[in-house]
DNA sequence: AAAAAAC
């Protein structure tokens, strides 16, 4: 285990100067180290970036760029004369001891992941810039703005000082529940803030105003206690949005969270944006980089987003019966020994067919969707968590953020389309279903269900726009193709 | 015609 440094300082660097002591590297450096010559590497720097229009403005200087082969590229573009010294330890980040002690004892962390390593020091060093980050999914983009919340928490202070927006219940408790984990010996105190039991509202009328340091929640509840004066945002220093392309797009949450994003400013126009994301299209990209001003950004292609621990497959099949057949004979009687599965489905209908159909054939599923009641919601997912349930049918609520490190296998049983245009693919939400198996580099499966001539389209789209070949799974009705594909994925 | 959130 790492020591605590004597120069590392209390939890809050409110004020303090940028360290950047000489002994540190620079990323620069690094580039050094790597002997890429500078003048290529800055050329190849402005090239990519205009070649993937990353939404710059005009008064964007690339003062800093990454790029080390053996890792998934990272471009990071800054804004303004800060330097940033990419953190190889967490002893760089003059985290508090108790802040420390946490990642190392409590995380068991040893040291930052690459966006870690280049976000932590945006997000905490001052003048404490907005941040627009995409990394890959299970990247360690929670431990992130996590970190940056604790850290950026003034501990003589009990107020609401950072504030986290997550698109679901679900995401919100997950948050909370690292937060808490890591945090544990800081004494930062912290409420989740997302619907409880229906129908008992009298209760949020009649409660205390929110005292806790720092609130996860859900959009419409944040917004309620905002609008009640049950959250103060008066010392609010750092806002977060997780899912950050979802709760900023048109069809997801942008009016909530463009609401919760003014109220806050007007009162408080130095409080830090920080938004993170496995996926940005260009639609909000665009519309992201006009919300924040001053930001650095952090990006990956989309070529580099899928893992390639990741093994995709598509699957065949006539109708809906040899979709269930398959589920049952292939995955569920092969499966019992790869680890847990998440099943999706477009629509709540679909998946309560599909597990009354399971269940009828007398295999023990759970699904989760949002008519459910909460109690269950919760029941559900930590069944699962608690590797209780090994399948689990869902639709999108889980889609995004959703971390059981023991999913290997994730099944489209149907495929995620736009609902504005169903002969486009939603790629953000295939994306993120896909990254619910493989979290942090682990071996992984995808089976994609293909009954029509559109889906197969659908599915040629989705490859073309990663750049990634699925293979076939040669004979839906035969055991053996399913074997293969499952010892190819390292999971049989 | 949809998932989610919640008034």
């Amino acid at each position: 285990m790492a020591e605590v440094t004597e120069t590392t300082a209390a939890s809050s660097s409110e004020g303090k100067k940028p360290a950047v002591p000489e002994t540190k590297r620079l990323w620069s450096d690094e580039v050094d180290d790597e002997e890429v010559q500078p003048s290529a590497t800055e050329e190849k720097a402005v090239s990519e970036l205009n070649v993937d229009a990353l939404a710059i403005d005009e008064n964007t200087k690339v003062n800093k760029f990454l790029d080390e082969p053996e890792d998934s590229r990272i471009q990071a573009v800054t804004t303004g004369d800060t330097p940033y010294t990419s953190a190889s330890t967490f002893e760089d980040l003059n985290l508090s001891p108790e802040l420390l002690k946490g990642l190392y004892v409590e995380m068991k962390f040893q040291k930052p992941s690459k966006i870690q390593a280049i976000s932590l020091p945006m997000i905490m060093t001052p003048p404490y810039k907005d941040l627009i980050a995409q990394a890959h999914n299970g990247s360690g983009k929670t431990t992130c703005f996590v970190l940056g919340m604790l850290s950026r928490v003034d501990p003589q202070l009990q107020r609401p000082q950072a504030l986290c927006i997550c698109p679901t219940r679900e995401l919100s408790i997950q948050n909370m529940e690292v937060l808490r984990k890591m945090g544990k010996y800081t004494g930062i105190s912290s409420e989740c803030a997302v619907p409880i039991e229906s129908r008992n509202n009298d209760r949020s009328k009649s409660r205390p105003p929110i005292s806790a340091q720092v609130v996860i929640g859900t959009p419409g509840t944040i917004k309620r206690l905002m609008s009640q004066k049950k959250l103060g945002v008066t010392d609010m220093k750092v806002l977060v949005f997780d899912e950050a392309d979802h709760m900023l797009a048109k069809d997801g949450f942008q009016d909530d969270s463009l609401r919760i994003m003014k109220d806050i400013q007007r009162f408080n126009s130095h409080c830090q944006v920080l938004l993170f994301s496995a996926t940005f299209d260009e639609t909000v990209k665009n519309f992201v980089s006009k919300v924040v001003k001053d930001y650095n950004q952090l990006f990956v292609k989309k070529e580099d987003l899928s893992l390639e621990s990741l093994k995709q497959y598509k699957v065949i099949l006539p109708d809906e019966l040899a979709k269930i057949g398959v589920v049952k004979d292939r995955i569920l009687e092969l499966g019992e020994n790869i680890g847990q599965i998440i099943i999706f489905v477009n629509t709540k209908r679909s998946a309560s067919m599909l597990h009354t159909s399971l269940v009828d054939l007398g295999y023990e599923v759970t699904t989760i969707h949002g008519a459910l009641n909460l109690e269950d919601r919760d029941k559900i997912v930590k069944e699962f968590k608690d590797g209780l349930t090994q399948v689990l049918i869902s639709t999108d609520v889980l889609a995004r953020g959703f971390d059981q490190q023991q999913v290997n296998l994730v099944i489209n049983y149907d495929l995620p389309v736009k609902y504005e245009n169903q002969s486009e693919p939603h790629y953000e939400v295939y994306l993120h279903r896909i990254g619910r198996a493989g979290r942090f580099g682990r071996k992984g499966a995808v089976f994609n269900f293909i009954m029509t001539d559109h889906d197969l389209m659908i599915m040629r789209k989705i490859e073309s726009y990663f750049n990634s070949p699925v293979a076939e799974i040669p004979s839906w009705g035969s055991e053996e193709g399913f074997k293969v594909a499952l010892k190819e994925a390292g999971l049989l």
